[in-house]
DNA sequence: ACCTGAACACCGTTCAAGT
DNA sequence: ACCTGAACACCGTTCAAGT
């Protein structure tokens, strides 16, 4: 991610997809999904605008590209655990992922933007290649596959979207959770029985252990309908 | 949804913030996130863009609002039958909104943008009250409850991606998923096996059966946890 | 082949001025 | 109290012109 120097090499484009890729995971790190706009990213790259055309071709190609590298660099590691059991490895991926958009928000954000496109499929291949070795079948692995990949997908948005409000109201993960509980706790009683009971919860849950206990919820359901097959 | 007339009882504001809501989600089901600007909207009522300021407080106060209209209609026709069993209403939940999310994609990416905001909340209570009813208490039911919202939310996503993707493109359902299918067919063989397999299975699949039947796996681990603590 | 940078057609939002 | 509409500070994208 270092800053591209211009035309290291006499001759040589000054200008590269990759470091332009690279450049705009730096401005969505540091800004968010607005911290990166083709101003932002030409005075980085000390370039005009209409040179990163050259190598791109719009910003959702640009956005689809910087994601897919995230992903890509995820799943290489989490997919290392060739010894793992299926199950175990589901979970690696999926903490690998978790931990990815904890460091890189706007990725849950572009995931759930950009449908069955690379960084998708990356997923959707790690995942779907255990579910199979499982021992799932035809339809059960296609429900299987697709139930994993949609929670996973859940709830990197909904992770991403949470860091991307707190940002924006600039609160830290503590006073936002507490402003949510707050907000919760004031609802109508008849109306909202549940919501208010939980409003507590709220602020002591511990995002990546639940997230994984979600996983583990389908992992169960799908060797309970297995047994059931028998 | 009807057009807004202006004055129409002498002293009476010509505008309203329920008006301005109902002109939005005509314009976002007629053209999705993008249809909805303030210019747009302003032509539409017959005013000002500084005149709709008056009664809303930014673009995403509108859409929140646009969303929450959509979800609270939706959560009202699912929550109508108080005497079904707690699982067979949760499927009903689910259902209704993947229908509301297919008659207004937009909704689904709403959701997955406003973290804990009332459309949430509102999907949030519905299912968390129908899993106390399953009997789950404490840690289990704040883990079940998230686990199922985070899926539907998931799932809603996606369904909005797809729509945008294809109405972007100018593509049809069928068509979409014939691209995507032969796009998942060249890849290599040796890094995408499982993807490979089952792009034939994307032509043929019914997303609604598919949300209901992972919603099923959800509940099936619920009830294998809760069967195992006795 | 690759880059420049001004120009275009948009945005959301503000605000002095009106009624 | 509510509305007008021009103005502001942005966007993504294009394209003639350069090297």
């Amino acid at each position: 991610m270092t800053k591209n120097t211009r035309r290291t090499q006499r001759g040589e484009p000054s200008l590269s997809r990759d470091s332009i890729i690279a450049a705009s995971i730096d401005l969505l790190d540091a800004g968010g999904d607005s911290g990166l706009t083709f101003r932002a990213l030409s005075e980085r790259l000390g370039t005009g605008a209409g040179a990163i055309y050259w190598h791109v071709a719009n910003k959702d190609d640009l956005l689809d590209a910087a994601c897919d590298a995230i992903v890509a660099q995820t799943m290489a590691m989490a997919a290392g655990s060739a010894t793992m059991a299926s199950q175990e490895a589901i979970r690696a991926i999926g903490l690998g992922l978790f931990d990815a958009i904890d460091a890189h928000p706007w990725v849950g954000g572009q995931l759930a933007r950009a449908p069955a496109r690379m960084p998708m499929v990356r997923i959707l291949e790690g995942i779907g290649s255990r579910v199979a070795a499982l021992g799932l079948q035809g339809n059960a692995l296609w429900l299987g596959g697709s139930a994993l990949l949609h929670y996973i997908l859940g709830v990197a948005a909904q992770n991403a979207a949470n860091r991307a409000y707190a940002q924006t109201h600039a609160l830290v993960r503590e006073d936002y959770l507490a402003a949510v509980g707050a907000e919760w706790s004031q609802l109508d009683a008849d109306a909202y029985p549940f919501t208010r009971g939980i409003a507590a919860q709220l602020r002591e849950h511990d995002d990546r252990a639940d997230f994984l206990a979600g996983i583990d919820l389908i992992l169960d359901g799908i060797a309970a309908q297995q047994a059931r097959r028998g």
